[in-house]
DNA sequence: AGCGAAATACCACTTTGGAGGTACCTCCAG
DNA sequence: CTGGAGGTACCTCCAAAGTGGTATTTCGCT
């Protein structure tokens, strides 16, 4: 094998769906699509709901997604496509050069972020990157990242100041490799307990899973 | 609440499950502890199977486990038990001073860790600290676990020259906190095998779960 | 006296993770 | 050319992790 059962591609121009809900900016962005040859607009979308079926059926190579959609956003969008193992790359196409934003989609699998501000020729060859597996970020962009990933900061990111002396010692046992259960044992204290501390560390160090917080914690040199 | 919830103590004597398949020794423990107010022994086993039943059973306050038992050894005896759910302090009993015992033995949930060539007034302290809650370990194996848990190491630990290139590729992205969903997609192969994988790495690592690899990649640099 | 944060517990539920097993393919060494 | 190692895929099954609630207690601060 090692192809046919990854991406969609081989064969024709890639397959290219626009999820907008713009439809000037839709009608654009086609056209200019179409100057291509190695890329063709196969499918368009005006939400979500109907993003996610078209991603479904016809299984592109590329999806262009705007993150400002009524209703559901781009971020929602993009999880949805990939609750439903759309496997095609997904390229966010937004105006907001918002760190979190930008952050957001990347964490949520956005092969890439473009800025919708961009050159035509630029934006082509982007996309064409983007096709053949490239992930594609705005220069605009960059400066941006490298300080969000920095600091391991993504967002805004609370430091374990804003911990409480439990949630503290939990994360000290998370990071120790410890599975709740043990945790639990520790402290004498339910699993479910544990589980709840284990909620509010995520939601306060914005991570999402305890390896998250297992690695956060390592670096930040809770030994 | 905050009593009665956590351990199954208060009242009387802590009871005491004896499994061992000396009966000889059992004996002579029992004996000895029967010299003692604070410890009565309410049940004794001489394998795996009627063990972990009698500790269902009677949900003792701590169970001396020895592990050199045949058929089913001593740590699978303490998994089992774990598995079970007896929250029971459960404290090692047994001739091995060997590392890998004593760390398997922990590693599984041992609340404690006594070598039988102890004083018998030792022991005794040890088991009534052990009922209380208190981590037991012979002296005699201190040193040796300051130095298992320095280098990280636990058991043999292999180390990254064992691990296939692919293997190499995928702990760096457990240790970048992807789930194995996400692992899969940026490698293009499906979660299955990613599972394979991990499954592997955790085999060769000696560790118990993804988090505990990656705390060690993190350790390890990694990066 | 009253309020709010922290800690605990429980419950129902969904999603990940991991174990164990089979199978197929490729590449390389013996 | 046979066999093993590595990689991939798929399967079932069960445990662990996480989410979303509700609710109780304790403690410290107005």
């Amino acid at each position: 094998m090692s192809e046919e059962t990854t991406a969609a591609s081989e064969a024709g121009p890639a397959s290219v769906l626009l999820i907008d809900d713009h439809p000037l900016l839709r009608k654009g962005v086609k056209q200019l699509i179409d100057l291509e040859d190695d890329l063709e607009v196969i499918a368009e979308a005006s939400n979500a709901e109907t993003g996610v079926a078209k991603a479904v059926e016809t299984d592109p190579d590329l999806i262009l997604l705007d993150l400002n959609m009524p209703e559901i956003n781009g971020i929602e969008t993009l999880k949805m496509l990939r609750e439903a193992d759309v496997g095609s790359r997904i390229v966010v196409f937004t105006v907001s050069d918002n760190e979190e934003d930008v952050v957001a989609a990347l964490r949520a699998g956005a092969d890439g972020y473009l800025l919708k501000d961009m050159e035509p020729e630029e934006l082509l060859a982007s996309l064409n990157q983007a096709a053949l597996g490239k992930m594609v970020i705005s220069e605009k962009l960059t400066a941006l990242l490298a300080q969000a990933l920095q600091a391991g900061r993504t967002t805004k990111s609370a430091d374990i100041s804003s911990l409480t002396p439990r949630e503290r010692q939990i994360i000290k046992l998370i990071a120790a490799g410890l599975p709740n259960k043990l945790i639990a044992r520790k402290l004498s204290i339910t699993e479910g307990t544990v589980k709840v501390h284990v909620k509010h560390l995520l939601k306060k160090l914005n991570l999402r899973s305890r390896v998250e917080v297992a690695v956060w914690a390592v670096n930040e040199g809770l030994s």
